[in-house]
DNA sequence: CGTTGTACCCTGCGTATGAATGGCACATCG
DNA sequence: CGATGTGCCATTCATACGCAGGGTACAACG
């Protein structure tokens, strides 16, 4: 069993220390690879969080290749999660939207539109 | 003179819907190039609106190359002001961070993160 | 049946942001 | 001096968003 602890108090989200930890966790060595990870209703009377909360860090570990849900049969940890755990794809995120914003910036435009037309984009996808 | 109508209810900034009924005024010829623009503070007195107000649409009007504002002589319509005005950078804006956006979605990003990234990036240059 | 992951609904809290307003000051012209 | 555009300081209000939580329900296994 691996020890994961949550402060409440941190102003990381709940979820994202999750994954932190179970990333850290893969990247020593204490998850190998084939493990098999507690369920999201069990993590979350463990840890005293919310189902939702754990679902959401296990949605997004298993986006980002570090574990494996088969269904009903329970989450493992992904054969790659190893490699995958030391990506940061959120420093890949930052960077693409970096040099599109640096380019509009040089372009005279406003921080504000900046964020006026990114929201636009953003909501543009439902409708 | 122009007529410019501010209507306060409407959801649409009040320093857009000045940008806008300028841009309109000078693509329908009622604005032509040279043409002398109200000062600032004429303006927010006519308009009842504040001079910050007005300062902030003139600023960007002036950004976009549709008037130009000679110092101390006040301000003039651009004489490229026509051109200038049919040219939506904010389309354009938009055009450029929603290929990024996309091309992150299509990576399995998350609209979250993405939006988190994004206020990073944002933020990251002041510090 | 019970457990698995997953999907949808709705809620509240805290924070970040923009919009608008106000005040004060400056350098430059005429 | 008066007018110009411009700068920085501040505040108030409303909105949007993320985070967390609660509830209910579903299909697929064993």
């Amino acid at each position: 069993m691996i020890e994961i602890i949550i402060d409440i108090d941190d102003a990381v989200p709940q979820f994202a220390q999750l994954i932190e930890q179970i990333k850290g966790a893969v990247l020593t060595d204490k998850l190998s690879p084939g493990d098999a990870l507690p369920s999201i209703r069990q993590l979350a009377n463990d840890l005293q969080l919310n189902n939702k909360t754990v679902a959401k860090a296990y949605r997004l570990l298993e986006r980002d290749a570090v574990i494996q849900t088969k269904g009903y049969r329970g989450t493992f940890v992904h054969p790659d999660a190893k490699t995958n755990s030391a990506v940061d794809l959120c420093t890949l995120v930052v960077s693409k939207l970096s040099a599109t914003v640096e380019e509009l910036r040089g372009s005279g435009v406003t921080d504000s539109e900046i964020r006026i037309a990114f929201g636009d984009v953003m909501n543009r996808r439902e409708s």
